[in-house]
RNA sequence: GCACCGAUGGCGAAGUGGUUAACGCGCUGGUCUGCAAAACCAGUACUCAUGGGUUCAAAUCCCAUUCGGUGCUCCA
């Protein structure tokens, strides 16, 4: 089954499949890596993951380039502030970015350039684009590209620059910057207040350091090729920076750069757009410091569709963690149980349709949504042939198996939340931050496992003397520490709330 | 201001012309249990922001209004 994925520089929804090889070459905006992760940035990275999760589902190898954008100005300038190297500073916030999405379970992608690295065929692509009348230097020696020479200019966003096209006939001066949409594509070194030079590179070009949307076309065309499969971000990057990368990489080329445009729409915070001055701000580690697991960010902020806007609370955060015990004590349930063999008919084909509704949804333009409920159906089915004693070995291995492509993509049944809280407490000790932690998870992460099964020892005792006052007590004792028992009938069995 | 997108139950949300409007969470009652938890069963929007219109038929198409978001400037 193709995937079907909207293209938002035609418009459609069209099969997106590789062409010219055998795996999917896709390029994906990463972070700008002066600050840790927020939410939202994650969203987007989460959306990606589930494409290239799904791709792979689907048989298709991904070949995946996500650049570091460790130049800019707030880099420069706030490495300038502490007083470091710009490589310094940003070392501490991509170490934090990956930390994060190992958290979130994020597939690290095949390629993660920086664009320090890359700054030499940065000034090759706009040396080509100079040579073929692209490019024009400025009087203070920054390079931009003549948007004027661009008839296509546009045509991603949709927008028309009449004044621009009329601008072309225009005779223009080669050292001033020719309209004011053009862009920069090297930007000239300059001088601080205090005479002191910032960080810049020396080039043929002239010392200074690249514009933002080079890094891209320089970084997607280098290790992938002039003509590209996908490539994906924000839906705030589309213009201008999509549409610039568009316009450099195929002024330089002449070729059609990407097939196919995927942009991930934003995320709201209680109904607003999350902003620092409204105070819905959060990162990563914000939200894990509070208590929130990262299995329910990644679920949350994956189950709505990628060109949906979502809104995030954290009444949302709190079903999202419920949704996601439900699945995870109906998988442990299938895995512990031993099943009769026998055969239940009607139950298999409710298996065999969930898993076909499932991958047939997510080839649907990804619909999360529905992926997710096919496996709540099926869920649901197979419970109620548990409690009808219908459910025998080979549905059950059946219905497993579903449950493992839903994860292949989901990747939430497996429970590492508390390792990852306790990671991030630790982060929080050694950054000083350990005051903004909720105290009861701090309390309820302290307790031990092996604290924990003394109790719960000590409880199943009690209960075989029947003496169900002291058995209550240890039960709401550690009830009120977070910790949830269940009495089954291989033993009690407990999970933190 | 201009352009584009959206508004569905208590909450999140699917659904873009035609059965009883998915699914999850929550809530209510029941089954099970020493009691719980989990699980199951039943119930929980006669209705899809508001007002018009098109159609045999609209949450779905059109127009207007209100509200929210995005782009036009750094932003996932």
């Amino acid at each position: 089954m193709p995937l079907e994925l909207f293209n938002t520089l035609s418009g459609k929804i069209e099969v997106l499949a590789p062409e010219g090889g055998p795996a999917l070459r896709m390029y994906a905006c990463g972070p700008t890596v002066y600050d840790y992760g927020h939410i939202g940035n994650f969203r987007t990275f989460l959306h990606l993951d589930v494409l290239r999760r799904f791709l792979k589902q689907l048989g298709y190898p991904v070949n995946h380039v996500m650049n570091i954008t460790d130049v800019d100005d707030k880099i420069i300038r706030n490495a300038l502030a502490a007083n470091l190297s710009i490589g310094e500073y940003t070392a501490k916030f991509e170490k934090a970015f990956f930390e994060d999405l190992d958290s979130l379970e994020i597939e690290r992608p095949e390629h993660l350039p920086r664009a320090t690295a890359h700054i030499p065929e940065m000034v090759a692509l706009i040396e080509q684009l100079a040579e073929k009348g692209f490019a024009y230097q400025a009087e203070d020696g920054s390079w931009y590209f003549r948007i004027a020479k661009d008839p296509d200019y546009g045509k991603l966003a949709k927008k028309d620059f009449d004044g621009i096209e009329d601008g072309a006939r225009v005779d223009v001066d080669e050292y001033d910057k020719d309209h004011a949409r053009d862009f920069a594509l090297w930007k000239a070194v300059k001088a601080g207040a205090d005479g002191t030079e910032e960080h810049h590179w020396a080039t043929a070009l002239g010392p200074g350091r690249p514009g933002w949307h080079i890094e891209c076309s320089a970084m997607a065309t280098g290790l992938l090729g002039e003509a590209i499969d996908l490539h994906a971000g924000g839906e705030d990057l589309m213009f201008p920076h999509h549409e610039n990368e568009i316009a450099q990489s195929e002024s330089a080329s002449g070729k059609t750069f990407v097939r196919h445009w995927m942009h991930v729409r934003f995320l709201l915070v209680e109904g607003r757009k999350m902003s620092k001055s409204e105070g819905n701000f959060y990162t990563l580690r914000d939200l894990l410091l509070k208590g929130y697991r990262a299995s329910a960010i990644r679920y949350l902020l994956i189950s709505v569709p990628y060109r949906h806007q979502l809104n995030f609370t954290f009444d949302g955060l709190k079903q999202a963690t419920n949704a996601i015990e439900r699945l995870r004590t109906f998988y442990q349930r299938l895995l512990k149980g031993s099943w009769p063999e026998g055969t239940n008919a009607e139950l298999a084909e409710q298996i065999g349709g969930a898993g076909a509704k499932y991958t047939a949804e997510l080839s649907n333009d990804l619909n999360t949504a529905n992926a997710c409920a096919a496996i709540f159906i099926m869920v649901t089915a197979v419970n109620s042939a548990v409690e009808a004693g219908t459910l025998y070995r080979e549905q059950a291995e059946a219905a497993l198996g579903v449950l493992a492509l839903f994860d292949g993509v989901f990747a939430v049944l497996e429970d590492k939340d508390a390792e990852l809280t306790r990671t991030a407490l630790a982060w929080a000790e050694r950054e000083g931050r350990l005051n903004e932690a909720d105290p009861s998870t701090v309390a309820t992460l302290a307790l031990p496992d092996e604290a924990i099964a003394g109790l719960i020892e000590e409880r199943a005792k009690a209960k075989k003397q029947r003496n169900f006052a002291r058995a209550d007590a240890i039960r709401n004792d550690l009830l009120s520490k977070g910790i949830l028992l269940k009495d089954g009938a291989a033993g009690t069995e407990w999970t933190r709330k």
